[in-house]
DNA sequence: AATGAATGAGAGTTCATTCAT
DNA sequence: TATGAATGAACTCTCATTCAT
């Protein structure tokens, strides 16, 4: 999990504002800002423009000079939600001393803004209907980067051999789970607030399964 | 996996259409078939009661004679899919003749369901919103089937030892997101316009990922 | 103009709610009514549901039991338009003696129409781009009757010989433009509010013109 | 139809933007080009300032600068299409040998014209609602020419004696609804994607009604 | 002189739900 | 038991126009 953090990235991050004036950008961050509470908290279909608009303090009409449509919106927000999630992915596991460690950082890391971001992250999991391109590029950016280093171990003789897109997979899904189970819909909410973090015996049991699972050499 | 398929129900099967005539049955039965048809192609907010009704072949008030709101048949359906994905993968894991098989079995049941209900399943997802009680049962219920039979294997020392409960959720993460790539979002579709099964190799490549990871003894 | 006076009309009357029950077809016909004022009043975009709800005193959300979309509605009212349009021209002619005092006749009922329902003709001209479809059908079907009548005289040896689909249009942009310029611009309104109707030495000139034009053996 | 091309005109060709830099001339002359082409393909209510400023290439602030309102700019476009159609007409009967020639000289400028613009002139029937008072100008400034020519050509004994009024909207329906008919509407598009022309015998058939209807001495 | 950000009212349409019959 | 008529609030999106810079 060293390699690029930003693989199948389209080179262009010039977004189509990017030849705005001050104003008109601080608008659309703000609205940005705004879709991203609150799509989490009603999910895309309930979401709305109006919504939106308001908590941004904007009229409807703004909106539309800055994204074409609702969905335009919801998928640079994915996007940028699967940017910050790889991110935390690959500072759990930069500077790890082995596989072992490499992979529990990349869980630490995964769960540590499911954490954080606790409600945006299930806005993925129902863009089935609502953006289906844009919630298979977020898996397949992610499977990318896990492959990669996948296929880098392996051939260091550090995991078992195996088809790196299944593995990747298959890791995608064991952190997705877990995350919804032990951070999302735990029954033990923090007094203060805030999201749950992981408990600790879940990441340990968590580390175990999936070393053993990738035969890591111990 | 050989424990009951059934674990976590409400003994009560009664519903509250227990004591409609046989005729009620009937269209109530119609109603909710429709509804699994419609809310697989289109997902919890763009299915509507009317193209539930008309499927159906009854009028929108009849709708609300045996169902309370949109929701509640929505909840319904989902138990009753829940029923059915269990019983696949009950199935699949039965006459196994060792634990890695029934393992493997239990995923091979599961797949079978997804390409047979291809929409079907990507509606638990996107349940979130909708029906989070009704998604969350759905999780739990097959987790508490799938942490019996861990913690029997455990006992006889089939599996390391660990949380049951843990590598419950993981290996169902690990079912749906491999489930997702490899039937729902397969690029290689049948001809026949049937839903893709999962390729072979990818189900080796899991079990054999599984097994490692819960430690089975080869 | 002796002729069938519904040529080019499909014989299926039925609408699509014929099976209505007697209080739908109330509120249907109630809707067709407001529409005919609004748009007649205001023109194609500028009318709006919320206006012919209002004036029929029905809720947005009926209007949409009863016509699929606002285009759907003004098609009808087209539709409609066009059969009372030939019933006037038909009932103008019926009974005349000889082929001018018929054409006269004709005009005499296409102004007569235009008289009471002033506003409602020129939804017609300006439907090109709202419903350009219902517009050439509107055109298509009184040009059909005249030329079946003028066919018709052409054999009787009444007028000259020519091509019957070119005079029945020139007839038609005959009445129109001098309907439009006599009755609907008049500078003379009559003071009980009504719409005013042809003076009787256009009708005079408009019929020898066409008399001559036609060939009319005098 | 040898007479002033122009009755009716104001002869006030100032504008309210004489006055303007030549920088500002230009400007707003491209605008009244964009608005040309914005408004024939899309009629009064569709075509927006929006689509007509980016055409032109200015910002939307800019094109208040120079029209005080959408209705302006369409008003003056109406006008000018006038002037067009006028001298296309005119021009189409200069050098007639005969009242026959001149008439059909004329028809042939009119239809010329609305072959070389088709969409163009469809905006002017959809005008009623838009902008009465510009679509009467309209009609006005042509009868006014026609009444003219039909006058001296009366007094020349060489048409019938009648209202030249009267026969001045008689003859703008004809070639209006012919135009609209067979060139608008055509069923045989030429390939090159231009709009066709009027067919040779249609012409023929409308001269000979006209000529015949106005009492032509042959 | 020219920009482009912002507005806000209004458009057509959808839909879960209620209720008199 | 079953119907279908009716509701009304909500939705996304458009657009002529204003105004500070």
């Amino acid at each position: 999990m060293t390699t690029d953090p930003w693989p199948g990235e389209q080179p262009t991050m010039s977004l189509d504002g990017a030849n705005l004036h001050a104003k008109g950008l601080r608008t659309r961050n703000s609205l940005l800002q705004a879709a991203e509470e609150v799509f989490a908290e009603s999910g895309w279909e309930v979401a709305s423009i109006v919504k939106i608009t308001e908590r941004a303090g904007v009229s409807q009409g703004t909106f539309y000079r800055y994204f074409p449509s609702k969905r335009a919106i919801f998928d640079e927000l994915i996007d940028d939600l699967n940017r910050r999630v790889r991110r935390s992915m690959a500072e759990g596991s930069a500077g790890a001393r082995s596989r072992a460690e490499a992979e529990r950082g990349g869980f630490e890391g995964f769960f540590r803004f499911t954490s954080e971001h606790p409600a945006l992250y299930r806005i993925i999991r129902q863009a089935e209907f609502a953006s289906p391109e844009a919630m298979h590029r977020h898996y397949e950016r992610i499977s990318i980067g896990y492959r990669e280093a996948l296929e880098a171990a392996m051939e260091a003789g550090q995991i078992a051999a195996g088809d790196p897109e299944v593995l990747a997979y298959a890791l995608m899904g064991v952190g997705e789970l877990i995350g919804m189970r032990w951070i999302l819909w735990s029954d033990t909410q923090p007094a203060d607030g805030t999201a749950p973090s992981i408990p600790p015996h879940v990441l340990d049991e968590v580390s175990r399964f999936v070393a053993r699972g990738l035969g890591i050499a111990e």
